[in-house]
DNA sequence: CAGCATCCGGGTGGATACTG
DNA sequence: CAGTATCCACCCGGATGCTG
């Protein structure tokens, strides 16, 4: 039985935040990769939006997803949500002061992706031709 | 019937990359917040790595969800496949340019979760708490 | 207008067993 | 070691109908 992996319980790399925070990140994008949330925080980069007008705006959302996912941004305090009491009622969601910060990085990711998007389809091209001729 | 809601078909937005391309950055995004994308190209940043290496690296991938993972990489050219024909047989996994590009805006989105995480936490705590009371 | 409840199909992802 | 194949549970997310 030879040593050819180690079977030590620390292993030899980066001394901090390899793992832990590697799955903080993760959980992150999972909120922020869900389909709809970064078309929403993209919606409420102009200021404030109505529900419906939220859904307009997304275009292709159900009013489910919509409420589900304007919940999760409300619970994770990137969002406010403002009743007015009227008839018909009216409520009013726009980003927090957090919800605005993560404009930047998701901006960032949106310009990366903007840029070698044509890169990434040819990729996929070459990589689809090649695995299925 | 009041206009409370404007019926232009032409939202008063920002004229340009509302609609089209806030759906491909959803997209990657989606790709890149499939749970496991983001651990394995974090792994991957200190150098090419081994298939099972990654999978103790990682910790806690099954190993179809890595091999799906990184065919999926391999496919958009965010990382190379390098098998060697030995016994046993060794592959390497490393990112491309492309791959490494990646890590710069992840990372940034990374640096902002890590900065805030304590802030959502106390939302959600605040949330909850809230709701449930 | 805003949103909840319910049903249900499809995809995601884990566990397990087997191959070269 | 590096996968492939299969089965299966879960939950994501769409459609629909109903409330205040």
């Amino acid at each position: 039985m030879e040593v050819t992996t180690s079977a030590l319980p620390a292993p030899p790399q980066a001394p901090r935040h390899d793992s832990v925070d590697c799955r903080r990140v993760s959980q992150l994008l999972a909120r922020v990769g869900d389909k709809w949330t970064v078309l929403i925080v993209r919606s409420l980069g102009g200021g404030p939006r109505r529900f419906n007008e939220l859904k307009r705006l997304i275009g292709g959302i159900s009013q489910r997803m919509l409420t589900l996912t304007l919940k999760n941004l409300e619970r994770d305090g990137l969002v406010t949500r403002t009743v007015t009491p009227s008839i018909p009622p009216r409520v009013d969601y726009e980003l927090t002061d957090l919800g605005h910060s993560l404009r930047k990085p998701v901006d960032a990711l949106g310009e990366w992706a903007l840029t070698n998007m044509a890169r990434i389809d040819a990729a996929r091209d070459r990589f689809d031709r090649t695995s299925e001729g």
